[in-house]
DNA sequence: ATCTTTGGTGCCAGAATTTGGCACCAATTC
DNA sequence: GAATTGGTGCCAAATTCTGGCACCAAAGAT
């Protein structure tokens, strides 16, 4: 068995047990008790909070809030991390424990910096306005992503976009709007923009648009406040 | 020279340079040319994307979408990015390329179990309204956390919940209510509850809210539906 | 006080893996 | 055809890993 394996079925054994031995993980994993021992100072190295107690009955103990199995991140994967931390950070330190910033600062030193940038950026531009559970996430979510590359430019560069949209009784108009924020409300996706033409805020599912046309040299700018009465404006989102 | 560090700088030398050969990587990193083509295709093997055309000036490239540096993740990481995959999930596989689901499948059964169902529980009552661009998080979100326990009690319990609630002219009142989503538009938190005594929908500045308490017994269903209309509901958080 | 259990360390020789050099092939440019 | 550069097979040397041994420390049982 190779080394990192083993690393990974010992913690693994340590997380299901509880509690273990040097002696048992020496028999289960297949190795001898020098080197397990050896294993288990290496996992201490990086992080791992393993407590023991030699003497008493049960000796190897994983402190549960220690940290976990390595892992390659793909740049979709690292781009969810940023999301999900960002939103970690809005929250403070919500729920858990703070975040170690030390790790994360690494993963975003990774990343080739032009990519990071254009990240953020778009980060800055998507609104999130509910995640379901992730268990019901797999059949979830239609949209043309041919849409998105017009989407990506007009959000980024902040220019506005012009395109066709099909309403509720099939009516297609011609709109010409500046992109607001990209709501996702699974299973669907909403683009909350700007209409100059109405001058009023418009939000459009993005499956009843088409031919979707950035608009060169139409700056605009994002309009955002925090709002302060207390009746709720998303009683139309829930019932 | 390590040969996981080994690896690293050259995923880092490949990142940085855009374009390098074999020969000036071996003299860089201190290692034989053999030695470097070995890597390479160990490298390759773990899903690393490097284009090489022999012949031509320069050889190697690495695919910028590629995958990216290791991390070992704690358990809050873990769960920032549980949440951030959940909005890509529902985001189809939106800006960039599919999930890496392989990675995380992994990731996921690193952690506990009961960890693990209780977060997936709490993203379920967790809605995030607005993400910030991430340069400006840093001075952002004021609550109480002393509030959150009995939160965090009602939201996964759905049960009632109890507090006093001092609106904006200063009038304090008592509020038992039906906690329906948590929703970060920084710097401030918003509860979105159902009150039943009023039979509406209200939301909540948290920063005016003491004295939760959790009211026994008292359970509830949670309410959403996708909205249909064009017209923005939310109108009134955008200027 | 002594024995047993169990974690922990130093040391060393044998086992396993990694490394570097060599010969050689393939594709491209000049 | 020569030069450049990626790529492969092979093997001996270098390096690292492993397992056994002796031994220490702490706690509980007798």
């Amino acid at each position: 068995m190779n080394i990192r394996a083993r690393h990974d079925a010992i913690v693994r054994s340590l997380r299901r047990n509880g509690m273990t031995t040097v002696d048992e993980l020496a028999e289960e994993v297949g190795a001898s008790r020098r080197t397990i021992l050896r294993d288990i100072g290496a996992l201490r190295d990086e992080g791992f909070v393993i407590h023991s107690e030699p003497g008493r009955g049960g000796g190897l103990l994983l402190d549960p809030g220690s940290v976990q199995t390595t892992a390659r991140l793909a740049v979709t994967e690292v781009f969810a991390l940023l999301l999900g931390v960002a939103a970690m950070r809005a929250a403070g330190n919500l729920p858990f424990s703070g975040l170690a910033d030390s790790g994360l600062a690494k993963i975003e030193k990774a990343l080739p910096p032009e990519k990071l940038r254009d990240l953020r950026r778009f980060l800055d531009c998507l609104h999130v306005g509910k995640l379901s559970p992730l268990q019901d996430l797999s059949n979830v979510g239609t949209m043309d992503p041919g849409l998105l590359p017009a989407f990506e430019t007009a959000f980024l560069q902040r220019i506005q976009l012009k395109f066709r949209y099909r309403d509720a009784k099939g009516v297609v108009t011609e709109r010409q709007i500046e992109p607001q924020a990209m709501l996702i409300l699974p299973p669907l996706w909403y683009l909350v923009a700007w209409d100059p033409a109405r001058e009023d805020f418009r939000h459009f599912r993005m499956d009843r648009i088409s031919h979707p046309e950035p608009v060169d040299s139409l700056k605009f700018r994002q309009r955002h406040v925090p709002f302060e009465d207390d009746v709720c404006p998303y009683r139309d989102l829930l019932r």
